[in-house]
DNA sequence: GGTTCCATACTACCATACAAGTATGGGAGT
DNA sequence: ACTCCCATACTTGTATGGTAGTATGGAACC
């Protein structure tokens, strides 16, 4: 757990990639920063090689833009991009919830409850990193106790520009307790089989997340398209 | 110079990895193909840099497998990504088709009302290629005119798997002029604004495709994980 | 002052050489 | 005949030099 933080994984090139992504997608890099295979392979000590493959991994996910000859930068966010994102995610969210009231491994059940468990003293703690994974395992749980472990994961790679948002806004309001209590009616919903219940649960839950996109266009303009 | 490149989408590298994509999700490459950095230089006259970023982004997608200095091979149809595939599409076409019945461009209207046309012709030519992708191009017409079109190309990178079953199963029984009708039914209930219509008429669009997936194992089952 | 042109310093793109891991086939030893 | 070992020919991973396209700043000119 601890190693992976050091050398994430593998070669070169995917640890460069991973560690890219954390950082863009964390806003560590904020967007429209400008990226250079030169630049970044000193900076991890690597050739550019496989800087150029992180680069077009990244470019493939749109969280880098590649302009040929002229540079890379870090991909401003686009709302058109974030609603959608948010469109696919609530469609395929209300589904998986529905799937998992009619069945549900017993073992991916404790891991929710655990989940929830952690969530709590994170925001104890007021740790919002350790809060915002938290919150990505908890729907990571959901789809791979209903066998959509794969559509988690295609989910993921659109929602590079909604989680930046979100971000952003936890920034600007932290209202971690609303999230937590959500997840928590999530929870029971699926336990008890409510399936209706559930679902309306998860689309104010995915909805909740979008509500004040203007506003956060006007506090940070330069990170918008 | 080139004049062999016919799509010659900017750099060597698109170039390679369109080329690839497109044997491969048509099945001129089929699962399991060993391929080779070095091979497929050659076969493109270019050199290995394109091919392996090339690669890269195949490997992302799921259509190749890379086992570090051990080759790379076309990855095998693997039975529940195809049904996460047909899952995911299911939720998302439902989605779509619904919203397309409250507001479509007239424009968009048009031009799905075209390709039915194009269709028709297709399958008098008894042309499966194109009725392939005329098939495919309805689809993403739908969900151009609800402007998710990014929610389109993000299917599109967990089809691979979904697709190449459907080219399977169309080459042992080409129900083409099922699919007409379908695509026909909808359209009309677009027109209509008959939305709970539409959304069944996708349900059953989507569930054909997936019906006989055991029949395709046993047939080719080479082509299978 | 304002415009044009060009040297320069970038950029990503590509080709190539080398490094390191892996499968394989043949020969030595038993 | 069988096992083990190792040379060898693959594979992908990495480093690096060169190429072509682009932005930029300053000089020359109007």
């Amino acid at each position: 757990m601890d190693d992976r933080m050091l050398q994430p994984s593998g070669s070169a090139g995917s640890m460069v990639y991973q560690r890219l992504k954390q950082q863009i997608v964390s806003l560590e890099l904020p967007p429209g920063t400008s990226l250079s295979e030169k630049e970044t392979s000193l900076a991890f000590e690597v050739s550019r090689t496989p800087v150029r493959e992180s680069f077009v991994r990244l470019a493939q996910e749109g969280l880098v833009l590649v302009l040929p000859q002229r540079g890379t930068r870090v991909s401003l966010i686009d709302s058109e991009q974030v609603e959608e994102a948010r469109f696919m995610r609530e469609q395929l969210e209300k589904a998986v919830v529905r799937l998992a009231c009619g069945a549900f491994p017993e073992e991916r059940l404790a891991a929710l409850e655990h989940n929830l468990e952690q969530q709590r003293e994170a925001i104890q703690r007021q740790d919002s990193k350790n809060m915002f994974e938290l919150d990505e395992e908890f729907h990571r749980i959901l789809f791979d106790g209903c066998r959509k472990s794969g559509t988690w994961n295609v989910i993921q790679q659109m929602n590079a520009h909604f989680n930046r948002t979100r971000i952003l806004w936890l920034w600007t309001d932290p209202h971690w307790e609303l999230l937590y209590e959500q997840h928590r009616q999530m929870f029971l919903a699926i336990k008890q089989q409510q399936a209706d219940q559930a679902e309306r649960i998860m689309m104010e839950h995915m909805r909740l997340s979008i509500a004040n996109l203007p506003v956060l266009k006007e506090r940070y303009p330069e990170y918008f398209k």
